[in-house]
DNA sequence: CATGAATGAGACTTCATTCAT
DNA sequence: AATGAATGAAGTCTCATTCAT
């Protein structure tokens, strides 16, 4: 079926996000390979490399949200749903760092020729609506559970919710031994309540 | 003097490294091109391109540290000087979205290919070391006026600082017109007295 | 077939060396155009341009050793067969004055920078004894025959074949009015029986 | 002196026509870093690289020649110089390769291209021109002293050298420990007097 | 005279894309 | 639908030569 050969594709795409820092190095004869067809199959699904690749990020992108809406139809209280969230971001991360850059919504900073950034562009500001959706769910979980205090600005709980993905992402970048992972997971829920209290 | 002509090519690359987001896409003939001069000039300086690019964003960075040195050197009270440090991010940024990666010193997230990696990997090893003095330098200032507590844990002042320019990142990526940005700078510098006591 | 493409290229390599003096002004677009084929194809058959025109000079030597062999297969007499062994060096040499170092055994004197003979080094040695053994059956013949006495000495065989080819050589090199093409042959022929006796 | 210049370049060209095998790598600034002098004053002196390296094979030549006239000014016996002549031929191939095609008057077989091949071969017309009157002296002395027979053919004494020279280089390619360097010399030897007689 | 920084023509090589099978 | 051989545009890099000093 061609959804399940499109999949093969983006799923081989993405195994070599993985394993580059620069996109523009993956290569069409690599793809073909990882995914076990031959290059011209990749041309049977997709216009060019770089709609490959892009829609491959929205996959991922979008796989990353879902796995997301799964965890918040979970209904757990807050603390538990943030404590993992962040824990799967942290695993996303440790596969892919170019995770950190969709999670923190910023296309700009996604090293990514503007063919790719036109192709994506669409399907991203979806994508980010949703996921803005989504965290402002969360949020309103810790409102209604009292943990903060009600109508926190919606910059502020951005940028908490951003620092925190930015304290997994430091100690990830920056291992501090004197720093257990989960004491990081404290810290940043510590960090959440105090600042938006 | 060669050294003039070195920077002359560094300014001509950094021109270009602002317009990409994808550093791969530059080309020689694009360097030559802005710093008006021929193609094999690049080469009589340069081993590689990759060689130039590297060393364009060392310097690039390192003319980013020197200001922030010289602004520490000014004496100034912790919160005037903090609130310049993020001013300076904020203007840095605009210019050039690569600045965010070198100044929460993230190399991973530099998506730069492996060959221009292992060839700026020394200097930056030396100029994080330098970041971080300096940062240190910041934080102990706001100690000694007793704006914070004393001896806060290296892993939270750093995610603070971060969390602050991150901040300022979100706000650039998505302005939000309900928040000016001296509003933004009273957000992050607020932050970072609330978590540090 | 694959196999094909080769030889096709080593032709048309082969075709350009006996047009150079110098085998490193040969370049791949000459090859591609002599192919017919473009120049993107050459490098899915071999590594690089040197890999090419080594392969090719091993070939064109493998098929003088392959024709010298056959020659031999014929069982003809020793006078016979020395006869064509030298009239056949002589219309190779005409077509390519590169043969004179293949059978004078000389990669020394094959001005061909170090990346070929690098390349072409092990292929060479194997060849270079078959060749050593051709022309030992091509003595032990004339033994046979009671042409020459038994058992002269490697060195001195070897040296009386060098000596035809090379008067071969300078008779097509400095053209002698006086002396036809056939008493060239007689003289080869006199000197190895004369000098081996 | 500019006379002095021009051969201090030639000395330097010829330094490094002993280390390769394919003339058209060696660069201006080799010659020139060779030569103790800028890139720019090899053009002071030859019109362009070729010019340099073409008039430098023929100094080189005309050295060779030179120390060849002197040995036969020298009046020795025909035995002594002929050995002599062996010997010096096997110092020179020793020191560079290059020297067995000028010494077999074989200028094609010299992988040079059209450019410097047009650049000596009017110089080289006049050497080889000089080169045969030197060695037919060298027969003629033979024949005075009468260890060979009077007149023998043009041919026959031209084809007899080369084979002489074809010895000494065959020995240097493939040493074989079973003949000392001198016992070659004697075969050579005993070959001019076999075959001319 | 001597220099060497600057140049750009020209050569090698890569790789996205096509298309005949 | 799937392939992969063939292609050639495009990019990197070298190096002979020039020319201002």
């Amino acid at each position: 079926m061609s959804t399940d050969k499109k999949t093969l594709i983006y799923e081989a795409v993405l195994s070599l996000v993985y394993e580059h820092n620069d996109l523009s190095r993956i290569k069409v004869a690599d793809i073909a390979e990882r995914a076990n067809i031959g290059k011209g199959t990749v041309y049977e699904y997709f216009q060019s490399k770089e709609q490959a690749i892009g829609e491959a990020l929205i996959y991922m992108y979008n796989k990353g949200l879902e796995s997301f809406a799964r965890l918040l139809g979970e209904n757990r209280g807050f603390q538990e749903t943030y404590y993992t969230f962040l824990r799967n971001f942290r695993v996303m991360l440790s596969k892919n760092r170019h995770v950190y850059n969709f999670m923190t919504m910023n296309p700009a900073n996604f090293s990514v020729h503007a063919t790719i950034q036109a192709i994506i562009h669409p399907s991203l500001k979806k994508l980010k609506k949703r996921h803005f959706e989504l965290v402002e769910k969360l949020v309103e979980r810790s409102i209604n559970e009292g943990i903060i205090k009600a109508n926190p600005q919606k910059f502020d709980w951005q940028a908490v919710i951003l620092s925190s993905l930015t304290c997994i992402y430091l100690h990830q970048q920056f291992p501090d031994d004197s720093l257990r992972d989960e004491e990081v997971l404290d810290k940043a829920y510590a960090a959440y309540v105090k600042l938006l209290n």
